[in-house]
DNA sequence: TCGATAGCTTGCAAAATGAAAGTAATTACC
DNA sequence: GGTAATTACTTTCATTTTGCAAGCTATCGA
């Protein structure tokens, strides 16, 4: 069994690297884009996950939330405000996917040429990569907190 | 139509990050492992994918290789010595996916129970980054042109 | 109390996957 | 020079997953 590790004059030689786990709960575009959507949208409700843009079949939204909670990626709670309604919010685990989606969106937003992303953000994204991660992260608890 | 935006006080903010366009590639688990298996495993032939730890099909692998090689991700060349034998690269295009593929392996490696990643490697992750981006593209570039 | 809403579950046809076998083009061996 | 082995697939078919529509249950607002 390979691994990354280091060589003896201090640089890091990367053979192989271990990406089961990660794949086994984030191999499918949907459980992404679910992600994304909390992230960049604000959705915390089934019925917002639903009414976004990509159309997402019920059952499939019902089997990767599930998927997510199990795997401690979001918490669920009732809304104390409307008893009918549940909230999804992303725990540390799951925010902490924030880097790889923007790499992601980084590498999209370079190879798409129907890319909406404008070249200052781009830019941005290049240079100060960490402080994107954390506005991002940021907003997002900020605005769970709000709304 | 939402996106990554800068505000008045120059900070930027990121309302919807598009990724359609790079889960349609790489919306699966499979050619996510394709990738991998190139570059910290070195494999650059179909039956050196097939042997590989993870168990794919042999349809599934020939259809991931046609559709890397269409969007642009691989080369595929006959080998000069051995013409049995194809040779699959990686494009420019495909090594810029080291950043996506580093941090989704850096969120495994701190999130997965059974990491094998040394605390050492996951420390240079975080430390040096970019870094490491650049010494696995680098050492993908040599072995390829000495194997 | 009654319809609307939110969050699911169920049923079923269509598509994708996985395992095994088959094929065509080379090459290595005797 | 003939035969077996190797490589890169393709084909077949059973199983699984998806996508779509409909239904079901709990809660809420009027």
């Amino acid at each position: 069994m390979y691994y990354l590790h280091m060589t003896k004059n201090n640089s890091y030689k990367l053979t192989v690297c271990p990406m089961t786990y990660v794949l086994d709960i984030l191999g499918d575009k949907w459980t992404f884009l679910i992600i994304r959507d909390m992230l960049f949208k604000g959705c915390c409700q089934y019925k917002q996950f639903i009414d976004s843009d990509e159309g997402m079949a019920t059952n499939i939204l019902a089997d990767r939330l599930k998927k997510l909670h199990t795997h401690g990626l979001i918490t669920q709670c009732k809304d104390p405000e409307n008893g009918r309604q549940k909230l999804y919010h992303l725990t540390e685990k799951g925010l902490d996917l924030i880097p790889s989606i923007l790499q992601l969106v980084k590498w999209s937003g370079h190879y798409d040429t129907n890319s909406v992303l404008s070249e200052k953000i781009m830019h941005y994204l290049d240079e100060r990569f960490d402080e994107a991660v954390e506005i991002v992260r940021k907003e997002y608890i900020n605005q769970c907190h709000v709304g």
